[in-house]
RNA sequence: GCGGCAAUAGCUCAGUUGGCAGAGCAUCAGUUUCCCAAACUGAAGGUCGCGGGUUCGAUUCCCGUUUGCCGCUCCA
């Protein structure tokens, strides 16, 4: 069982996930779908539990932060202006030899470049050769070599653009294969299928197919909270500087989507865009990248699993950027992003919607489009995170082992176990009364069922940290115990005493004070 | 997307040179013990990922496909 290197482990991780009903394939009856994970039973209190973390963190523990919940679907010219429609058209093809990845326009007019090419050696010559005398627009017209290779030109752009129009991607394969052009690498013309790559998922709005009009499934949750950027501004009396947060599901149609819940085609994000004076975005860069690596901190995981990773290469939206990245079983990956997005996205919206997306500065006496830097998370990621860190094989003293989740408490999925020792003299009767008791506060787990050794190793898989224990002794002193997970120790407490001692064990609070 | 490997019970896996489908653990019902996966009795759980082909007969051989992992590629 034990796992000898990295991918054992992460093998492991999986397993462990879908025995214990944190996470199971979507549709796994059909044979699952390809990168789409479902939570279970206990996956879904764990990821409700970081969600809620966060929230508290950003918007409770701010009060310059308002949360909101943006819909899904957005107005589609939402993704013209934020530019994700342009940036990701392109008509791709791949060449099998040397396993290089092209776009098939670029290839194309790279072919008719040269065509143009030697059309301007022709022209040169003749200029040579005639001297001042020479009238380009003449000689272009009438030299048939000149016209041979237009025509050739003008044929294949009207062929190409009849075929982009037209979506026919075979045909756009065909005009590569027909005009013969050879891969500059591997210089072989195996080519495959040309292939449309477009990130975001489209749907219809409108029950008659001729009245429908496409929209996108978000791919970011951040364009929801730009396009009410005024609302909420407005209705909040916000005062730059100021965040508005949100959570929700994303989507994005990946090429390659892997290593399990990683990289998802449908994830939530929980982001928080927070807007501010022009020139003032590098200093609130870099208070948002060391506030959100302190949340990250506050786990108690060690220091060493996190990192800043500053991007040297900027997107088309960011004047700053940098991931906070995690050491997942399978390496250090992006599991934040902060990125300082200058006026680019409000700025286009005002120019796409006609609207004035400005702060009017009651000290400068002045309107601005706020300038914005967002911290963006992934929650599926972050589980992952919380999952394989939390992950341990333990051998144990007598020289049996257990796999513990030691998931900060706070986070579990279950807070506490109520378990009678045996099943009788009126042992469940008395745990019963300690669950009515707790459960009002709490998600707890009541059970019976086997010994008491192997109910608490069922526990410790799942992450409960802690369970409380009636014994024979309890019917007369009102006693019972409490066992940690971590350390196995148990600690004997009067009932009176327990609803006091599980709240500030398993309190959110103490998290949230660690991050001033 | 390309290449490699894999898919048999909830989990980990064995197996059949092509001839009735197996183990351990887990699950459920009971007996017993009672503080760290104990024991016993019984039960349930499978079109051997899916679809074709070859064959008297395919879980096994062949082809396709789906899903997963790994490498490359991609990830504004």
């Amino acid at each position: 069982m034990a796992s000898t290197n990295s991918e054992d482990l992460f093998k492991n991780i999986i397993s462990h996930a879908k025995e214990y009903g944190f996470i199971f394939p979507s549709s796994e009856i059909y044979d699952g779908l390809s990168a789409v994970y479902d939570y279970g039973q206990n996956g879904a209190e764990l990821k409700k539990n970081i969600r809620e973390f966060w929230w508290k963190a950003m918007v409770q523990m701010n009060e310059n932060i308002v949360g909101i919940d943006a819909a899904i679907f957005m107005h589609p010219t939402t993704w013209k202006a934020s530019g994700h429609v342009d940036a990701f058209n392109d008509p791709l093809v791949d060449n099998k030899d040397s396993k290089k990845r092209y776009r098939a326009d670029v290839l194309i007019e790279d072919h008719v470049a040269k065509i143009e090419a030697k059309i301007f050696k022709e022209v040169e010559k003749a200029r040579g050769r005639f001297g001042d005398a020479f009238n380009e627009d003449q000689f272009r017209s009438t030299n048939p070599r000149v016209l041979e290779n237009q025509q050739k030109i003008d044929a294949i752009n009207a062929r190409f653009k009849s075929a982009l129009e037209a979506n026919n991607l075979e045909e756009v394969r065909q005009i590569i294969l027909d005009l013969e052009i050879v891969c500059p690498i591997s210089g072989t013309r195996n080519w495959t299928d040309v292939r449309q790559f477009n990130l975001m998922f489209s749907t219809q709005v409108g029950s008659v197919s001729e009245e429908a009009s496409t929209i996108y499934l978000r791919p970011e949750t951040a364009q929801g909270i730009f396009v009410n950027f005024l609302n909420v501004q407005k209705t909040g009396r916000m005062k730059i500087p100021f965040g508005i947060a949100q959570t929700g599901k994303a989507f994005r149609n990946e090429i390659v989507a892997r290593q399990f819940i990683f990289r998802m085609r449908e994830f939530e994000q929980m982001e928080m865009q927070f807007f501010i004076k022009p020139g003032t975005e590098m200093e609130w860069y870099s208070y948002w990248k060391e506030t959100r690596m302190k949340w990250h901190r506050s786990l108690g995981f060690p220091e060493s699993k996190q990192r800043f990773h500053d991007h040297l290469k900027l997107a088309h939206y960011a004047n700053a950027a940098c991931d906070i990245e995690f050491e997942f079983p399978f390496g250090f990956k992006e599991l934040e992003g902060i990125h300082s997005r200058t006026d680019f996205d409000l700025g286009n919206h005002e120019k796409f919607s006609g609207k004035k997306l400005q702060y009017f500065d009651p000290e400068l006496n002045q309107n601005y489009v706020p300038y914005v830097v967002e911290t963006s998370i992934g929650l599926d990621r972050m589980f992952l995170a919380i999952l394989s860190q939390s992950y341990a094989e333990e051998k144990l003293e007598d020289g049996t082992e257990r796999v513990v989740l030691r998931i900060p408490p706070f986070l579990a999925p279950i807070k506490c176990a109520i378990m009678p020792l045996v099943k009788k003299d009126g042992l469940p009767e008395k745990a019963r009364e300690i669950m009515d008791q707790l459960k009002y506060d709490h998600l707890c787990f009541y059970e019976e069922k086997d010994n008491i050794g192997k109910r608490y190793r069922r526990q410790d898989a799942i992450g409960t940290p802690f369970c409380i224990t009636v014994d024979h002794d309890t019917l007369n002193d009102n006693k019972v115990t409490i066992r940690d997970r971590d350390t196995m120790a148990q600690e004997r407490v009067s009932i009176s005493e327990v609803a006091k001692i599980l709240n500030e064990k398993v309190d959110i609070r103490a998290a949230l004070k660690r991050l001033n």
